[in-house]
DNA sequence: GGGCTCACG
DNA sequence: GACGTACGTGAGCCCG
């Protein structure tokens, strides 16, 4: 079919699916070998999807997917400097490059390159050609520097967005019509491509200019008429670079091109090509789904096949191939006997266990696997089980399996062995499994928190992660072997042979990684961190999650039901402020009722293009009409309600009548801790309906719960590190701070302090924690940025010392790349030079990483004091929330308790760093969380 | 599965 | 005078 009046041209712009796929999806890899392909599999299901989406009359008669050839263009040849801010290309993406084209071909559409010419190149030839031929364009992709083509039948679409771009749209973004978009971008200059453009003019300043004076060339050559003086200067100076810049930016319409209009019309796929593409690289799913579509049946999966790492140079021993064929399955007790012996002779093991499920509390334990050297693993199966997974599938135990009492019997002295060292990776889980066991395994090293220790800040500690970082090997993924969703098994279903390898692998990695990361300790300066604020906590939190706490059952329930009586009246009246019925839970639903039906004033978009609908934007609506009002109302409950009465319930552990949260040690880059399933660390306690929820948090008869929280732990911090004088007086004089904080700064005595004095100087307090800005600030106290910034200047006048903690703090980390806190943790800042939006973010933190930082080291100081402190008392410890602790205690001992946690607590410093200023402890006892706290 | 919203310190 | 903004978390819901 010849190109022609009628004809639809599609041009897909191939990078950009390339990069979206890539950083949309986790880092997948071929099961076979280990060969990435996550961006691979996310471009294939995109094609997919975009095929899938090409029916009716706006379908393409001619489509082609462009990509660039290399990162080399012409474009370098007119300045070097193109694009040489451009960050390096991931390691795990370049390989996948030519396989996009492969796939593209395999879809059976026309796929295009040309060395020297940039994608958008070839993009802006072909749209001239089709529209010069009389038909039409659309270029799929959203990159801003594809809009000057917009126009005369070419438009733009946004895939992702599913969002047309014509010239009203591009006028929005570049405040002029698309054939003056390069005279825009020519002035603006783009840090992204490393466009210089004019100095100090952005897009809003060249579309002003633009759009007065018509052209660049006029605007240029009439320069000396403007009056704002620096603008003048600096297009008057910096001509030669704007003219540069703009031909950077425009894109060449008229490049040489082998291949015709004609050859890109659009062709059924060939199933079977693409089938055998999508099956080579082991996309399941997708490759049913085509299957599904054409009618045939999927073709096998190829064999699974064994991985070769990389060697990781600094270990040797680490650096051995890892070959999951090698490990042994010990089946009987003397092979076990064996693993015993090379266990003493070595002095240490990593250990691994497998359960039915990732709930230390009610999974079972399937089997054990250990590694004496890297390479040399095994696998003990325990509990596997053999026939399906459903409800007539026999429970026998495969054979071929030691009785679990037995082994547990001869592994038991090893694991409380205090001359052999435990490797574990995340040993809190295994250790609770343990104990659960009636082992108190111990002496330990966890390589997850070897590497919170020395990597903290810079990745996830996770094993694959550190797997794929330090040994450049991608283990076997667990989904591999319980498979995924509805259809997932359990452990103890997998065959044995499978298991062997997967668990084994598991203790050599880890074995592997502790091999690698332990002497790195030393060098890093990490070792005190390690040994004194990481490891001893494993088996405080494991103690504590396994206490868990007792939570009333009709409490929340009689809640649950309030609520939704509560709410349902509050949906009739939302429906009828709205005269029509929707769903009042899903935010696109309310922002279209409350902006395109009732036409209430704002509606701003986020970048999503949704309106945003969170509770400030509600609460300033709730001036002008009752139904934003009502929404606050209803989404209060319904968050109380789904998060908290209902979901608390279905934790409540069947055996033990209590919830057991878990805490993950190296989730946070701070160095605090999180809570999850469920998380305890933030059950309600700000709203009056919200605090009631601790009323279902109780002491079993007899005793009660106490709370014990560090008061203003981080404004005390701050006066130390910062070293402000008038703050640390005011903490030894036991001050209220935020008072203080008010009269300093408006010079008002502190007997005529008004409340709402004091509110304003606090939310400075707490925003000079965070990084303050006069915008942050503003937002906070709903007061306009002016003003906001007036405060920020009067406080750092009043304590110039805070200034210079901000700016030192920033230069420390630009000049190691981290920061640390007054114990010595440090958390890496990788993004800290950064450039654009993203530096603020990464100075604002790194000005709060070593207050939090240091709050959280002095809590799990004291955490990990505690139980000693207590042994002789009927208490226990049970939840940590950031900055308090929570404690069951027979009533008897009460006070007592209070008073030497309370010692522990404040002491917690000592004796490694010594505050200027007090730490203080309230406490408080109760019958439920609600009373203690 | 990402985005939005909201609970806590 | 451009850009986007308080720091750190986890969970449930909607929607594609």
């Amino acid at each position: 079919m010849s190109f022609g009046k009628g004809s639809h041209l599609h041009l897909i712009d191939g990078s950009a699916f390339i990069f979206r796929a890539y950083h949309a999806l986790p880092p997948l890899t071929r099961k076979s070998d280990g060969l990435p392909v996550g961006a691979v599999a996310g471009f294939c299901n995109m094609l997919f999807k975009y095929v899938e989406g090409n029916t009716g009359p706006d379908a393409p008669t001619h489509a082609a997917v462009i990509f660039d050839f290399s990162s080399k263009t012409f474009r370098n040849d007119i300045y070097p400097e193109y694009k040489a801010n451009r960050p390096e290309l991931p390691e795990d993406l370049r390989p996948q490059f030519p396989l996009t084209r492969d796939a593209t071909r395999a879809f059976n559409i026309s796929c295009i390159e040309v060395e020297d010419f940039e994608a958008d190149d070839i993009i802006a030839t072909l749209s001239c050609q089709a529209r010069d031929a009389g038909g039409r364009v659309t270029i799929i992709s959203s990159d801003k520097d594809l809009m000057q083509l917009v126009g005369d039948g070419v438009e733009m679409l946004d895939a992702m967005k599913n969002k047309r771009i014509g010239p009203d749209e591009v006028a929005e973004k570049f405040g002029v019509p698309p054939n003056r978009v390069i005279d825009v971008q020519a002035l603006a200059g783009d840090s992204v491509d490393n466009i210089p453009g004019a100095p100090g003019i952005g897009v809003k300043t060249a579309a002003l200019l633009i759009n007065e004076y018509g052209d660049l060339e006029s605007l240029l050559a009439r320069a000396a008429e403007i009056k704002q003086p620096k603008r003048r200067e600096t297009l008057i100076n910096f001509a030669d670079q704007i003219r540069i810049s703009k031909r950077l930016v425009t894109l060449d319409c008229t490049m040489p091109l082998d291949m015709t209009l004609e050859s890109m019309e659009v062709r059924e796929p060939d199933h079977g090509t693409l089938l055998e593409f999508l099956n080579v690289m082991e996309f399941q799913t997708l490759t049913r789904r085509v299957a599904d579509k054409a009618g045939v049946t999927p073709p096998a999966p190829p064999a699974p096949a064994v991985t070769l790492p990389d060697a990781a140079p600094e270990a040797p021993d680490a650096a051995l191939p890892i070959d999951p064929a090698a490990y042994e399955a010990v089946r009987d007790i003397d092979a076990l006997h064996a693993w015993i012996d090379m266990i003493y002779e070595q002095g240490h093991v990593a250990v691994d266990t497998e359960t039915t499920g990732l709930d230390e509390m009610r999974a079972d334990l399937v089997g054990i696997s250990l590694a004496t050297a890297p390479g040399r693993a095994c696998y003990i199966p325990l509990l596997h089980r053999t026939g399906g997974d459903d409800l007539f599938a026999d429970n026998t135990l495969t054979e071929g399996q030691i009785p679990l009492e037995d082994a547990l019997r001869l592994l038991k002295p090893v694991l409380e062995d205090p001359s052999i060292l435990k490797i574990g990776q995340n040993m809190k889980y295994d250790a609770k499994m343990f104990a659960r066991n009636g082992i108190a395994i111990a002496p330990i090293d966890d390589t997850m928190l070897l590497s919170y220790a020395l990597h903290g800040g810079l990745h996830g500690h996770g094993m694959d992660a550190l797997s794929q970082t330090y040994l450049k090997h991608i283990p076997i993924p667990i989904k591999s072997l319980l498979g995924s969703g509805k259809a997932a098994i359990t452990f103890d279903r997998v065959p044995v042979d499978d298991a062997v390898r997967y668990a084994a692998e598991d203790a050599d990695i880890t074995l592997r990684l502790w091999h690698l990361f332990k002497p790195r300790l030393h060098r890093a300066h990490v070792t005190t961190v390690y040994e004194t604020m990481e490891r001893p906590l494993i088996p405080v939190l494991a103690q504590m999650e396994m206490a868990g706490i007792e939570v009333d059952r009709e409490v929340l329930s009689r809640m649950s039901n309030t609520f939704s009586q509560k709410m349902a009246a509050l949906e009739a009246e939302i429906h009828a402020l709205a005269g029509e019925t929707f769903n009042v839970g899903s935010p696109k639903q309310l922002g279209e009722i409350l902006y395109d039906k009732m036409g209430l004033p704002g509606g701003k978009k986020g970048k999503t293009g949704a309106y945003a609908t969170g509770a400030d934007v509600l609460e300033d609506l709730a001036t002008e009409h009752d139904l934003p009002g009502r929404v606050l109302d209803w989404r209060q409950l319904s968050k109380l309600k789904s998060t908290y009465t209902d979901a608390l319930q279905d934790h409540i552990h069947p055996d033990t009548g209590r919830v057991h949260t878990s805490y993950v040690i190296a989730g946070a880059n701070t160095g605090r801790l999180a809570s999850t399933d469920p998380n305890l660390q933030n059950i309600p306690i700000r709203s009056e309906d919200g605090r009631r929820i601790r009323t279902a948090f109780v002491a079993p008869k007899g005793k009660k719960l106490i709370a014990l929280d560090y008061s203003q732990i981080e404004l005390r911090i701050l006066a130390h590190i910062a070293d402000i004088e008038a703050l640390k007086q005011a903490f030894r004089d036991g001050l209220d701070i935020h008072a203080m904080t008010a009269s300093e700064m408006f010079g008002v005595p502190l007997d005529q302090m008004t409340p709402d004095v004091r509110r304003q100087a606090k939310a400075i307090n707490f925003g000079v924690i965070y990084g303050i800005s006069g915008f942050g600030l503003a937002r906070n106290l709903r007061i306009p940025r002016g003003q906001a910034q007036q405060f920020i200047d009067t406080y750092f006048e009043r304590f110039p010392g805070i200034r210079d903690y901000m700016d030192a703090t920033v230069a420390f980390a630009k000049d190691h790349k981290y920061v640390e806190t007054l114990f010595g943790r440090r958390i890496h800042t990788p993004e800290i030079d950064a450039k654009g939006p993203g530096a603020g973010f990464a100075k604002r933190a790194a000005i709060n990483a070593p207050i939090q930082g240091t709050a959280a080291d002095i809590i799990r100081r004291a955490m990990i004091r505690v139980p000693d402190a207590i042994a002789d008392l009927p208490a226990t410890m049970l939840l940590q929330v950031h900055d308090e602790l929570v404690f069951e205690v027979e009533e008897s001992a009460v006070e007592d308790t209070i008073a030497v946690v309370r010692g522990v607590m404040e002491g917690a410093a000592h004796p490694v760093v010594q505050l200027a200023v007090p730490l203080v402890v309230d406490s408080g006892i109760g019958d439920t969380w609600a009373e203690a706290h």
